[in-house]
Order: C-alpha cells, then structure tokens, then sequence
DNA sequence: GAGTTAAATCGGAATCATTCTTATCATATA
DNA sequence: TATATGATAAGAATGATTCCGATTTAACTC
C-alpha cells in the first residue's frame, strides 16, 4: 500500500479527500514507524496553524479502521504506523524511543499449541522492543 | 507466594502494615486475576469509607515494586494480578471481562530468532486474548 | 459555476485513568 | 508515651483521548 492507494482506498469507502488527510497519510509513509497523536500533530502545525486534535484523532481511526494504518498501545498511549504488511498477519520489533520497527515473520501463535481448555481464544498481542542504534548511541 | 510471606516481605523492606495494604493483598490472593485500581477501590470502599485513589495507586506500586503483583497494560488501563511465579519468566491467556488467567509457560523468545541487527533488545510483550466460559456464556 | 448536502474541521469542554501536593494521621520504635 | 517517618485523605493537576455545537468545505447536482 501507497499513499495513492489509501487515497483511493478512502475515496472508495465514501470518506472525503482533504489536504490534511493526505498530508497525514504522507507523513506515515515518509516515517514508517509508529507514531504518536502528539508527534502527527506537532509535525502538522507548522503548515496548518490552529489545527485540532479531534481532527488528528478522527483521521487515525479511520485510516486504522480502513486498514491504513495499524496501530498499537504503548506506555498508556496509541501509536499509530503505515501498515507493513496489510495482507498478511506479523509481529514487530519496536524502538521504545522514536517507534522505528523492524517485521518479524514467526508468530508464536503457530509455533506452539496454546492450552486453551475453557477459553474462546479471539486475539494475541508479540511485541519486542529495545533500542534502534540511533537512539541507543544517546543513552550511553 | 502468599499475603503471609507478601507481608513479610513488606515488612523486611521497610513498610509499614496497615489494615489497607493487608486488605488489598487478601483481595488479590483471594481473586487471582488481573484486576484495575477501580475494581480493588469498590472492592474495598464497602469496608473503608472514603478510601482514597492514591492510596490504592500507591500500595499497587509498592507491591509491583515488590514483585509481590505483576501489571500489564490492557485497553488504557493498568491491570494487576497477585504473581503467579515470581520466580520464573511466564506468559499468560487473560479473559478480556473479568481478568482471569491461563499460565503459558513456552515463551516465544526461546523459540526462535529474533533478528535483531541494529536493536538493543530490553523487554518483550506476549499476551493471549480471549473469554473464559464464565464471560463467553452472556456474550452469546 | 452556483446551490445543496453530508462530511470534515475547529475550539473548547468533558472524560477517564493516573499522579501530585499538602495537611493530617497512624505505625513502629526509642 | 514521645517521636520520627511513612501512610492516607482530599482534591487539584496532568495527559491522552473523546465528545459536542457551530462553522467550513468537498463532492455532487443542476
């Protein structure tokens, strides 16, 4: 997926094109790491003055819920990056200090039979995290 | 593990018993599931009558701190249970409604390879999510 | 190209979990 | 029992996120 091809997606779902979600979508796939509201909207203001966090926080959720973006929960709160791999199921090695990722292919869900007696298994969560080597260098 | 032996080493590392922390600890031995700091104060307000939040953060701290609770974070919230193993690295299945918990003792860390180049690996994250037959049922 | 409609945005208030602050109180100890 | 230090209450503060009413804008119709 490209930005042209989540435009479209978007468009084909009913959703409206505007300048500020295509600059959003643009930022994702420049960066290709997870990223917080916060940071989307810091890096958004220079050019659109007065923007609103709900118009942040809206544009998340519907590029999650489209399949755009995916999305994580760390340290309280929600990250937010450019689907590697919308296609098929996989893990990440995350940066806790700027979200950068590395795929990670094996999911431990087919590597060994979960004893699931008296549970309805619906979700998983394999997270690695640690430092990249930009972000290590600083913190001695 | 027990509110005994988590008492005691309370005590050893310097704090002080209070009906309050020894009533958490029974509630946490008693429940053996994952639990939010606002499931441990109603659970306690019907004995303690303006009962504050930060007593209830604080001693949750102390006792993670202790290694006497492990935490995980689900859906914004911090959940905390009484340790299952203190002594040895696990996993676990947790019931999405009530917090209840399957042991898992593979950890996919041992598995297999992550490869790593250029990250600092410092922690690792795998949860299985699901329902217990007791949630599932109402759930329909 | 102007008019229409529904969606998008703004600005700020509201919410929710959590943490902090200050004064008061209780536990352990001398 | 007196004292010191840790624990608690009460409520304010914080930070992320969501909600709401009013306004603006994109996309469609004529």
């Amino acid at each position: 997926m490209n930005v042209e091809e989540a435009i479209q997606l978007m468009k084909d779902k009913g959703f409206k094109h505007t300048d500020k979600r295509a600059d959003m979508l643009q930022l994702f796939s420049a960066e290709k790491r997870y990223l917080a509201a916060k940071d989307v909207l810091e890096h958004m203001q220079g050019k659109y003055n007065g923007l609103s966090f709900d118009t942040i926080y809206r544009n998340l959720s519907v590029f999650t819920d489209l399949g755009i973006l995916e999305s994580t929960e760390l340290d309280g709160e929600k990250k937010f990056r450019f689907t590697c791999a919308a296609d098929h199921h996989h893990h990440h090695l995350i940066c806790l200090d700027c979200g950068k990722t590395k795929h990670i292919e094996e999911c431990p869900m087919d590597l060994f039979p979960v004893k699931k007696e008296g549970f309805h298994i619906v979700d998983h969560k394999f997270e690695v995290y640690g430092y990249c080597e930009q972000c290590e260098a600083p913190r001695g």
